[in-house]
Order: C-alpha cells, then structure tokens, then sequence
DNA sequence: CTAGGATCCTGTCAGC
DNA sequence: TGCTGACAGGATCCTA
C-alpha cells in the first residue's frame, strides 16, 4: 500500500478539497468496506484531517470520525471542484488522487473497484480497492486513540531517538531487520518501499538479524528512514501527478526517487553492480549484493 | 513473550 | 488460446 509518504500527500492534498465540506451522501458498495453506519456520517462537515502512521481521519462536526486505511491497493479520488477560493476562476486541478498507483487515477468512476463513494456539496470522493483489504471505519472522534490499530503504533522516525530505536532492535534481536523495520509497533510508516529504501541507504543487508545491527548502524536506519520518506512526501508521493506525465504518458513515481525498488538486474546508482530481488520476512526484497554485505564485523 | 506462516481479496503476468 | 501458480507498496490471526 501507500505508505505514510502517500497518506501524508493524501492529507495535505484533500484538506484543499474537503476540509470544511459537507458529505451529502453515503454509497457503500462493498459491506466489508465499511465498518459502522454509514448514515451516522450523512450531513456532517469534515473539520480535521489527521494522520496516525499509514492511517488518515477525517473528524466530522458530529464528534464522529472516519478511520481510513488503504492496506495494500487503496486508492482515495476526488472529483470536484477545490473549495478554497485562492484557487481562482481558473481551476485547472478538477481531480486528486492518490494512493496505490493505477488507472482508477485517471478512469471514469464509481468504476469495478469502487468500494465506497462519499458525495460532497463540491464533488465526490471515491474510496477505490482492489484488493478490498483496506477500510473505512466509523468511530467516536474520542475513541481514535483507542482504536485498536492506532493504539499500537509506535513513534514515527522523526520522533524517534536513536537510542530508543537501538533498544527496539535488540528486543527482536532474532529476527531479519527488514521484518522488524514493517512492523508498525517498533516504528511507524515504513512499508516494503521504503523499508528496502532505507537498508539500501544505511548498506545493511535486509536478513541481518536485528540484534546485530551496532548502533551507529541502527541510527544511519534510523537516519535514512527519514530521509527517503521526506524525499517522497517532497516528490508528492504516489498520485495522478506522478503516474500521468506531462505528454499523457504513464510514468512511475518511483523513479523520482528508488534507488533498488523495482530495479532488479539494473545497476546500483552507488556501485554499479546489479540490483538483486529476493524474499524475506515474506515480502519480495530489494538490495545490492555489493553495498549491502550478510557477514560483518 | 517472540517468530514465522497462513490468510483476507482481486487482478496480472510468466510459463507451460 | 487457455490454464495454473506466483505474487502484489498491509496487517492480523494462528500456531509452535
């Protein structure tokens, strides 16, 4: 899924749209889609958007809040018009989107993978899911923090001291580094990009287990965990601006700034050598067999 | 408690 | 062409 980059851009990107609008109208297509009663959310106006590791709320004037989650290949389109007035007459931006990169950014909706659509007094806001592991999830404004999912995540990286990163490391200290690195209770927002991303930058190899990491290790992990998902929140993350290039031809966002994600058998940017695939912790992996050694000392 | 694997679901792609 | 299995930007549940 879109990993805390994308619902950071999804954030900053919808509150011109959303922020102080009224939902209308509720349409939910796939029940396990969404948790509540969707009628509780109807003529309330969204007062806040906030982001808590990979999920987005939207706290609604009715002291309610919707919970998203975009698991693995959700998707959030707006089609309207930006509420902001400092947008002008001339409104070239009529669409914004964001999430797992696809076709649904630019296709006619509600479409097949269209699981809820929440219609605006300004436009409409497609929650799109392939998969349908992600969700959209009802809760008392005052409950978010207790939300089973919320409640366990760990501090974001930029919150995160070194040290206090190093102790969590030595607690699973038998386990691959990159699988300690997705969990989101030891530390919040990487997901399979950007964990390969940071190993590759910090040159420690994805199956070293997490007790052998030194500390200067973990604080360049720690480091570089910050550095490619502020690189990613700059380039605007996963959205229609990055997958429609300026000729209408589809790009990937990911070369704006993957250095091994989806770069197998291509060469390393640092050392030329080619960049391997592998599986570990069960996620297909990315890394230089140069850069980033096994064995240490 | 940790660690690893299966699982939820749809779609696409490589290999016969 | 049609079938089959592998796999996918996540997190949880179950087992040992």
């Amino acid at each position: 899924m879109p990993e805390l980059p994308e619902i950071e851009t999804i954030k900053r990107g919808l509150n011109g749209f959303i922020k102080d609008a009224k939902i209308k109208k509720i349409t939910v297509f796939c029940e396990k889609s969404f948790l509540g009663n969707p009628k509780i959310a109807e003529n309330q106006t969204v007062n806040n958007l906030r982001r808590f590791g990979k999920a987005l709320v939207l706290d609604l004037t009715n002291h309610k809040s919707l919970m998203i989650h975009l698991r693995m290949t959700g998707q959030l389109i707006f089609d309207g018009a930006k509420k902001l007035a400092s947008a002008g007459p001339n409104v070239v931006e009529k669409r914004y989107a964001a999430g797992h990169p696809s076709e649904n950014f630019i296709a006619a909706l509600p479409n097949k993978q269209t699981r809820v659509e929440l219609e605006f007094e300004n436009g409409t806001l497609y929650f799109n899911d392939q998969r349908k592991f992600g969700f959209i999830k009802l809760l008392e404004t005052a409950e978010i923090e207790n939300d089973s999912f919320i409640k366990k995540l760990a501090k974001e990286p930029w919150a995160m001291t070194a040290e206090e990163f190093y102790e969590k490391l030595q607690k699973h200290k038998n386990s691959a580094i990159k699988a300690v690195i997705l969990d989101q209770s030891i530390i919040c927002g990487l997901g399979n990009i950007y964990a390969d991303e940071s190993l590759f930058a910090a040159k420690i190899h994805p199956e070293r287990k997490s007790g052998s990491l030194s500390k200067i290790d973990a604080e360049n992990l720690l480091e570089a965990a910050k550095n490619v998902m502020e690189k990613s929140i700059a380039s605007g993350g996963s959205t229609m601006a990055t997958y429609v290039k300026a000729d209408g031809t589809r790009g990937d966002y990911l070369e704006l700034f993957a250095q091994v994600f989806h770069r197998e058998g291509k060469p390393c940017p640092c050392c030329g050598e080619k960049i391997i695939k592998t599986r570990v912790a069960g996620r297909g992996t990315h890394l230089c067999p140069n850069c980033q050694r096994k064995e240490h000392d």
